[in-house]
DNA sequence: GTCTATAGAACGATAGAC
DNA sequence: GTCTATCGTTCTATAGAC
């Protein structure tokens, strides 16, 4: 029993040190990048742990994703206004393209590449981060729905579905000019960003009190 | 000199059919997922043809984003204002992620790559990218710049510079989006997009006349 | 210029001893 | 659970006949 339990925890201990040693390796290399000698090396255990703890490369990145995501949400759960979101995701978007391994910021630095490479179509890894960018959408929408409580409620679900949608654009965006090394202030255009979607909302409002 | 124009013509026959080739085969398999193996069976030709008429692999790519810019830029020769713009790329980025083989189009869905995997730092084929990527950002920047005329000129040119920023980040997002196959209606979020950025322009001029 | 055959390297994955 | 050795495949690139 007490033997039994060691052997659980060193395992455990093995596990999380493999997903720590991909994510590193995955920020600065992307999917195809890493190879699983690269994730052995990182990790300091020799390649054959590394399959008998991941079934396969593709499985290794579906649970790395997984494990992003939930920091993230963790991360994430208080959810302030519009204006907090952009400043919080294009400024981090600076700093995943930087080399850090924060798993919530790592998270789109390896998942943007999934959403380009159309000939992972098979991929699990590729369409867990299509799940998962779906469920991240819904989570944003449902939550700007609340923001307008003074239209009926179907006006409300499409300016929210449409800001979401704006949003999410200029995130992604600004994720690609981090990538690209675009010489770019991102906390003063994601400002600019809240203020364009703001006032695309006053717009709306209005047009909705005048009708 | 009959046989050497002959032999000419032929040459250079066979290098557009690979060209083409390696175009029809990058836009739905990407830089690393297109083998020059692909490419020869695409265009006809053997393999050996094709390191004949290319270095490399990396040569080849180089040469097919530069042959793509030179479509690109015969297309969009005349331009109309920011909406038209913003409604020509967000709505043809739609139409790249299909797989058409407009060189123009699949400039888009080719490059957009290069800009994530930072992992081919060194290869020249992502560095003409980025370099048409800049080039892009100056042809229209400076071309907003003329868009306000009723401003100084310093104003103007920072005007011109944030809308080109924001532009871009908007046209590279819809791309995500279309890369992802998000279910979007890209002409409608074209046109809320301009509307956007129009009343940001507004904002800032109507600051302005009042300083 | 065209074509075939193959070298040479890298990678994912497995076998099997411990 | 850990580790090493290695298989099988795929890819870039070249050699050399025609």
């Amino acid at each position: 029993m007490v033997t039994r339990r060691k052997t659980h925890r060193a395992s455990e201990v093995s596990k999380r040190a493999i997903l720590e040693a991909v994510l590193s390796r995955a920020v600065e290399a992307g999917y195809e990048g890493t190879t699983m000698a690269d994730v052995a090396r990182a990790s300091g255990l020799p390649i054959g742990s590394v399959y008998w703890h991941f079934q396969n490369k593709e499985q290794l990145f579906v649970e790395l994703l997984d494990y992003c995501f939930e920091v993230w949400k963790q991360a994430n759960a208080s959810f302030g206004d519009m204006r907090d979101l952009l400043r919080r995701t294009i400024s981090g978007s600076a700093a995943a393209s930087a080399s850090l391994t924060d798993p919530a910021a790592a998270f789109w630095s390896i998942g943007l590449v999934f959403a380009f490479e159309r000939r992972l179509e098979d991929n699990l890894a590729r369409q867990r981060y299509l799940a998962i960018r779906k469920e991240m959408f819904q989570f944003v929408t449902s939550h700007l729905r609340t923001s307008y409580p003074d239209v009926p409620e179907d006006v409300a679900a499409e300016l929210a579905h449409d800001m979401a949608v704006m949003g999410r654009a200029l995130t992604d965006g600004f994720r690609v000019a981090a990538a690209a090394g675009d010489d770019t202030d991102f906390a003063r255009y994601a400002d600019l960003a809240a203020d364009a979607l703001e006032s695309l909302v006053a717009t709306r409002l209005k047009e909705y009190g005048h009708a």
